[in-house]
Order: structure tokens, then C-alpha cells, then sequence
DNA sequence: GGCTGGCACTCGCATGCGCCGAGTGCCAGG
DNA sequence: CCTGGCACTCGGCGCATGCGAGTGCCAGCC
């Protein structure tokens, strides 16, 4: 067990290396902080801290800087979260609050949290998984072919077209419309395919088909939106990384085109709370000198989605996850409102 | 005026300093081109062609580099679009085909045109300016509380909450729909604010300021979206840019994620063929050392929206175009399809 | 036992210097 | 008008040097 003066030591050295990007020693420690020691006792409970492996030096006669460890424990056990300024609150709300629709409150979260954070910033759209249906449409585009349209409680709009097995009448149709709309209106997408199951057989035999056709596009729908889209942005952010210029960057701009990566990172953290992933805690390489600062938000009490700030492994921590547990808190009462 | 042979010189070097990256000499221009002269004659052509302005040193006692009018002029006069393969062909119609939905299409061409050309690949929405309406519907979710569903000929769907000045029956609901529909149906989105224009009078006097209002939101969402979105792809490709990195990557970064400037840019290409701007001549600070090759696409005959490329001035140009050309083609196909 | 000042040592990094070679401009001759 | 020759320029690279920040260790002090 470490002792109290050297989790100050280990967090003094997370805070100046954070601040200045460089590797910081003993002298310049015990001059930024006033940890009532001399440099030399820095210098031994240094040599500890690299003993079990919270800090390492980059080359010999250099000063220390944080391993992924070390980050790890500071955002355990020694960092505070650091609450937005009023100023910054409000400038949010108002930022927020002009939105008109679901992906330009996606659209704006992303930028105001790009750039809060000065970080590339990704939000998740709200899941469909979690939502529930407000409505299904279904229009008549011509003899055999009819749109379904599907809106979300959370504001959003899926289309597709369904090319049926046989023509289908107005009237057959307004009473497919209202027959689904009375059984899923309300419901979750996860129960829908139970509660649409036997629809086919209140029907007359020549349109059991175009109904099926029907019930399945909309179960497809279900099931590919399920796979969630993202927006991301701030990427210019990157360039702030450090002097190691492409090799550092290049990863990281392609796992960001990656969606898949991203959505399966952000799949993987607590539902709710936060979550930050550290260096090397990401499994996928490329994103491995990154860290990720992620958290669920959503309109009533539980998540819909997520989402979150990709960053150099030397972030500024509690000021991140201020701004991204803020951003998530504001989306949500935006989501709710709507 | 130049001689035909110093044109010859001036497309040698710039396919040379293209697959090079490196300012070209007169020795190395003979040597992989058989102009049928040497390296002195050379020397004086090119001295001829600084002083005209089409290529420039970068350090006294080195190889030449194009300039932008050097680009200018190679684009205008010396290159042929270099057509794609077959198999390249067939892989882009694959690899569209595959598509479910408009996001779909436009993310799919994204990541097609990013990898054709290995650059940043920008692809505009089909824009609602040019589009003509499909349906609208009306769907009530409270007595006054309406949603209103926009679909268009292109498969986009555009949805807004009006919120009803008086409580509205499902009746006069289905019939606003009803005449609603059969006045913009297949119409242009610039033409309905005429069309629509006197159809309160055809409703009982405690309908009308609920049909004005959801009329102004039509409106409304009309105009909004008629500033296009669009998405972007392969930043990473980026990173192959140069040496000199930071400095050159930021301000494209920052530029791309500023929608409002690729929009801007795009708008002012020729809405048929294809426009090639070249370094300066990208009023955009940030983005005048890039090229941005551009194309109009559509369902039928007429462009609907753009697409394009963005990358270093120093880029293969006849390919570029013909991947930009080439994919512009598909996808207009798939759209007319759809 | 823990803290401190002192001291020798290590290296990374910046600076300066000299060389090399690609490339140029110019000129005289074909 | 083209060509070979020649002197010149200058950026880049390798190498040696000096500096300074930072370290580890030790002896002494509280």
C-alpha cells in the first residue's frame, strides 16, 4: 500500500504532466506543489511509484510521466470530478436548446462537446433497442408498394419501402395501420415481434402475404437499427495530440471511421455512470495510446445511449468528465422535453 | 504562348512530382521521359515556364514544383480522365448495391470514394431545393399535438412536432392530409408555398389557426433544409498529406468539420461536369493548399446534390476524376432506382 | 526510520561545422 | 536552337561538443 504523501506525489505528477506535456522531475514537483518535502525524499518515493509501476521514466535521466497504471489510480482514487462553471452551464442550455429535431440535438451535442473538452467528442444516437414506438405509418405509394415509417419516442424516423406480393387495397391498409399502431404504439422494440406475431391471420387470405411482407420489413428495421449510428467530431482536436505526428494520429482518425470500433467501446461501458478506459484497457489497437470517457444519457431515468470523448491517455481528467457528465445531463432533459 | 514542348515538360513534371512527392530536376525529367532532348534544353523550358508561373522552386539549387496555375493548366489542357478498371467498376456497383436506405447510400459512396482515391471523400444529401414532395403525413399524437412527416422522391424523410393552437379532430386531420397531398404530391418543394397558399379558406373558421400552423411548419422545415447536410470520409487519408503535418492537417480538419464552408464550396461548382479548384482559388483559408474535385449527381438527368474530393493540390488528378466521375454515375443509378 | 543536502553520473538535445550532391544558370560551340 | 561543360549554390546529413535537467546513492541529521 502506498502511503498518503506518495498518492500526492503520484497525483501531483498526473497534474503537472497533464499541464505542461512533459515529463515532469523532482525539483520542478516540490516547487508547483507544496508537499513539505525536499526534492531528494520526492526522489525516492518516485523510484516507489516506478517500482510498482505507476510511473516510468521515457529515457534515463528524464523526468517521470504517468503509465496507464497511474492514470488508472488517479481517476480511482484521486481525482474530483470538476463541476462546469455557471457560465459554462448556461452557454450549454442555450447552445442546446436551439436544436429543431433529433439529429441536430445530436448534431450540436457533438460540437459543444468537442468543443468543452477540446477533445474529439462522439454521441451515439438514442438506441432503438431501448426505445419504444410512438407510431407506425404505413402510405400507399402505389398498387403493390407501401412505406412503412417508423417514429421513436426519442424523435426519430426510420423509412423503408416494401414492395408487396399482391396489390393491396386503402382500406386493407388503414386497418393494418391501426391494428399495429393498437398493439405496439407504446411498446418496446425489444417485445415487438411477439405482440405483432398472430397479425397475419385477422386478415383475408389475399392479404395474408403483404402483411407478412410488411411485418417482416418492420422487424428488419428493428433489428438493423439496432446496430446504432454515431456522429463524431472535434477531430481537428487531434492535432493538438504531440509532437509524434502521424504515427500518433493516423490510428485514431481510422478507428474513428470505424464506427463499429467505436460503437462496440462505448457497448462495453457501464450503463450508467462513467466510465473511462485507459491506454491500454482498450482492446483495440490504434486507440491504445488513447483514453475514452464515456457515460450514458437518456430522457427519463435510464439510458438510451451514450456517449463520450476520445482523448490522449494525458487528458485532463476531472475536467473531461465535468463536461461530459454535464453534456449527457442537459441532452437528456432536451430529449425529455421534446 | 508555350511551345508544344514545354507543355510536354510541364506534364512530365507534374506527373512526377505527383508520384514522387519531391521537387523534380532537369536530369531526372529526361531520364523517365523520353522528350527527346536533354537535360540543359530542358533547363532553359523550365526557366521559361518560372517565369511564366507555372512551376516555382522551393529553394534556389532545387528541383521544380508545379504552382497552382501550373495545376491550373495541366488540369485544363494536358490530362485525360483516366477511366476506371472493370473490376473496379463492378466493385463499385457492388458495393452500392448493397444499400438499404438513403443514410445508407450516402455513407456507402463516402467510404467508396474515400478509398478509390485515398482522400477525403465528401458527399452531399440529396438536396429538398430540387426534390419533389412524395407524401406528407399527418399524424396526431395528441388532440393538440400533431407530427408532421415529410417524404420526398428521394427517399429522405424530414419530421416535425407542431403543437396546435386548438384541439383538432381526426377528421378535418384526414382531410387536411388528404388535401394537402393532392396539391403537393410529386410537386416541386419550391413550389408549395404557392400551392398551399389558400387552403385555410377550404376549413371551418376554429380549424384555420391550426392549419396555419402546421402549414407554417411545412414552410419551415422547407427552408431549413433546403441548407443541405452532408457527410464526410477518410480524414485519415489525411495523414499521407506531407511532412510539414501539423500545420497542413489542422486548418483542412477544422475547415471540413465547418460544414457551412464545404457547402459554400460545393454551391459554387458548375452544376453539370465536373469542377476542379485548385490551391488559391479556394477562397477558404485553411483549405488553399488542398484541391477539390467535384461533381454533380442525381436520379435522373438533373443534379440533385454533389460529391467530391478533397486533397492536396499535389494529387493524381486524372484519377481522381475518374473515380469522382465514375462513382457519381452509380449513384445516381441506385438513386433512380430506389 | 525517515528526511535532507550533496555529489557524481547519465543522457537527450541543441549547436556548430564540414562535406556531399543534386540542381541550377550561363556560356561557348555545333 | 540545342548541347555539353563548368562554376556555383544551398539544403541535408553525420559527427563532435557542451549544456543542463534529472537521477541514484550516500552520509548525516532529526
Amino acid at each position: 500500500m502506498l502511503s498518503e504523501r506518495r498518492l500526492q506525489v503520484l497525483r501531483a505528477i498526473v497534474q503537472d504532466y497533464v499541464g505542461t506535456e512533459e515529463p515532469v522531475g523532482s525539483k520542478a514537483l516540490t516547487e508547483r506543489h507544496s508537499l513539505g518535502v525536499s526534492p531528494a525524499t520526492v526522489r525516492n518515493d518516485m523510484a516507489a511509484l516506478e517500482d510498482e509501476g505507476y510511473i516510468a521514466q521515457p529515457h534515463t535521466s528524464a523526468g517521470r510521466i504517468p503509465t496507464d497504471k497511474g492514470y488508472r489510480l488517479f481517476v480511482d482514487k484521486l481525482a474530483e470530478v470538476k463541476p462546469l462553471t455557471a457560465p459554462e452551464r448556461r452557454a450549454i442550455q442555450n447552445f442546446l436548446d436551439g436544436a429543431v429535431d433529433l439529429d441536430d440535438v445530436v448534431a450540436r451535442t457533438v460540437r459543444l462537446l468537442a468543443q468543452l473538452t477540446r477533445q474529439v467528442a462522439v454521441v451515439q444516437y438514442p438506441s432503438l433497442t431501448r426505445s419504444t414506438v410512438r407510431h407506425v405509418e404505413l402510405l400507399s405509394l402505389a398498387p403493390a408498394r407501401v412505406m412503412l415509417v417508423l417514429i421513436t419516442d426519442t424523435g426519430r424516423v426510420e423509412q423503408r419501402m416494401v414492395d408487396c406480393p399482391a396489390p393491396f387495397g386503402e382500406s386493407s391498409l388503414a386497418d393494418l395501420r391501426a391494428r399495429l399502431n393498437s398493439r405496439v404504439a407504446g411498446r418496446r422494440f425489444t417485445d415487438v415481434p411477439q405482440l405483432v406475431q398472430d397479425l397475419p391471420e385477422a386478415f383475408e387470405a389475399e392479404d395474408r402475404g403483404t402483411v407478412q411482407t410488411v411485418l417482416s420489413t418492420l422487424l428488419e428495421t428493428l433489428v438493423e437499427q439496432t446496430e446504432e449510428r454515431l456522429m463524431i467530431g472535434g477531430t481537428a482536436n487531434l492535432t493538438r495530440f504531440g509532437h509524434d505526428f502521424p504515427l500518433t494520429i493516423r490510428p485514431v482518425l481510422e478507428a474513428l471511421e470505424e464506427q463499429v470500433v467505436l460503437l462496440k467501446l462505448l457497448g462495453e461501458a457501464k450503463d450508467s455512470g462513467m466510465t473511462v478506459r485507459i491506454g491500454h484497457e482498450i482492446a483495440h489497437e490504434g486507440l491504445n495510446s488513447t483514453s475514452v470517457v464515456s457515460v450514458g444519457y437518456g430522457s427519463g431515468g435510464e439510458a438510451v445511449a451514450k456517449l463520450g470523448v476520445v482523448g490522449p491517455t494525458r487528458m485532463d481528467y476531472p475536467g473531461t468528465m465535468g463536461a461530459v457528465r454535464a453534456v449527457a445531463r442537459y441532452v437528456g432533459q432536451i430529449l425529455a422535453e421534446s
